[in-house]
RNA sequence: GCAGGGAUUGGGGAGCGGUCAAACCCAGCAGACUGUAAAUCUGCCGCCUUGUGCUUCGUAGGUUCGAAUCCUACUCCCUGCACCA
């Protein structure tokens, strides 16, 4: 373990803008003790996603001070549904399609936590392992006296279903999240729960629960507490990674390393030191320049890169970084021609891609609108004579001119590859076998 | 169960017998300008073999030369009332 940038973890987290809220007296137990800490994460996905990343970065940062972290994938709350900022009720979701998600996300978390830590190595569990085993008259007898029907209703994430309704297995919910946080307490030793916002409520239940069934300390103080983070939106406020649709997954496979370079370093002057704070282990001597060469200089964008390169190695290591740096660097300084084949194969890997047949291209049977649609970059026939007539289709390096146009043998790159692209980002490979 | 109201192209929301592929707003896409930013401006934004073409306005029928617009049945949603408690 490196040394750290700060004396203790809040200090750490509070200069980030990281926390949120805490319950009464925990920081100074962060600050004078070692702490246990665990954070949920929904095997609702088979990736998490950069919503994910905050709460792995800060328990990351707990594990660099010394205190444990412990991930819980919800492999039973992930049977019933969170309803906390939820409109409507969810589709259940098979037992074989949440053990499989655990699966994957337990190779994510890997990425951000040491479990081969000396001191304080990171634990991964599954409340399956306790919810599953439920007997529900023990459950009721033993966990739901000590739920207020009356004061349940009052959360916000049951309010706000009251009109649309709201099962009784989503409002059992919370039940569901506190008994866990009972069982790492009973069983490791948990003390501490971390979220986002949206979780305080059901952090407090446990910590509540948690209380009734242990009594205050020996000092009086509670046993356990909690710690949010903030919801992270943009300066127009929306929700991070909803100006492209939704929030990327952290799997290479679904959002390339390329990808998410690129949504890191499209980041907004206004909002990217506070995301490098957030998302990067970078120490406030690090990132001064930054702010200051994004005040003095932004066209360079000097923060956006590291913030890019940054997230991109955490996410995706050294080799995933490598990558996104060289597809970057060829579709925004290089032209397509000048690359040889294998680099160009290279560029594309995991990336869309499909391969057609050398005869057609020979006999001039191929539009160039019919590979655009074949390859996705338009979505119909109409779709792609559109975008052309406005200038927004290249086939390798040239504008296309005419959606109607053969591709030819002269269109191919080292006899067997060509580069489609649409507006500045958007582009597909076709090989030619 | 009874009585009202409603279902329109991704979302919101006009249209209420022809001029409707359907106003407008948001989102999205492309172009220009830039810094791979923001803001702004322009164009696009159902499908195709681009045509007095085709398929859309909850579903199925019907009336009309002609229907998103009228009628009937059905489905779903909302609002009252009742029933059950």
């Amino acid at each position: 373990m490196t040394s750290q940038p700060f004396s203790n973890v809040i200090d750490d987290l509070k200069w980030r803008g990281a926390l949120s809220n805490a319950t009464p007296g925990a920081e100074d137990l962060i600050i004078n003790d070692k702490i246990t800490c665990y954070n949920g994460f929904d095997p609702t996905s088979d990736s998490l996603h950069i919503g994910n990343l905050l709460p792995l970065m800060c328990l990351a940062r707990l594990q660099r001070y010394g205190h444990t972290p412990i991930a819980i994938l919800g492999g039973g709350t992930g049977m019933i549904g969170d309803p906390s900022g939820r409109s409507d009720e969810r589709n259940l979701l098979t037992l074989e399609e949440i053990d499989t998600n655990g699966e994957k996300i337990r190779v994510q978390l890997e990425q951000f936590l040491d479990f081969e830590a000396k001191s304080s190595p990171a634990k991964l569990i599954n409340n399956a392992d306790w919810l599953r085993q439920i007997n529900y008259l023990d459950f009721l007898r033993d966990i739901g006296k000590n739920f207020s029907v009356n004061n349940m209703i009052k959360r916000d994430s049951v309010q706000n279903r009251m009109e649309g309704g709201i099962s009784y297995t989503e409002f059992s919910y919370a039940l569901l999240q506190a008994y866990d946080f009972l069982m790492l307490y009973e069983r490791e030793n948990c003390n501490f729960q971390s979220g986002g916002t949206d979780q305080w409520g059901n952090i407090l239940d446990g910590v509540d629960l948690i209380r009734r069934k242990h009594g205050p300390d020996k000092n009086g103080l509670p046993r356990a507490h909690g710690i949010v983070f903030p919801l992270i939106t943009d300066s127009k406020g929306d929700k991070l990674g909803k100006s492209i649709g939704g929030a990327p997954a952290l799997d290479p496979n679904k959002f390339s390393p390329y990808r998410l370079y690129q949504f890191f370093f499209n980041t907004d002057d206004a909002d990217v030191i506070r995301y490098i704070k957030l998302f990067t282990w970078l120490c406030p001597e690090e990132i001064e320049p930054l702010e200051d060469a994004v005040r003095e200089r932004p066209g360079k964008r000097e923060a956006q890169q590291a913030l890019a390169e940054q997230v991109t190695k955490i996410v995706h290591g050294e080799s995933g970084l490598q990558q996104a740096r060289r597809v970057t660097r060829a579709f925004f300084r290089g032209e397509f021609d000048t690359l040889s084949a294998s680099e160009l194969e290279d560029l594309f890997e995991g990336a869309a891609s499909i391969e057609v047949e050398k005869c057609d291209i020979d006999n001039r049977v191929l539009s160039f609108e019919e590979l655009a649609v074949a390859t996705s970059l338009a979505q119909s026939f109409g779709d792609a004579r559109r975008t052309v007539q406005q200038g927004g289709m290249y086939i390798n390096s040239g504008r296309v001119e005419d959606p109607a146009r053969e591709i030819t043998p002269e269109d191919l790159l080292h006899g067997n590859l060509i580069v489609l692209r649409r507006g500045r980002r958007e582009h597909r490979l076709v090989r030619v076998l």
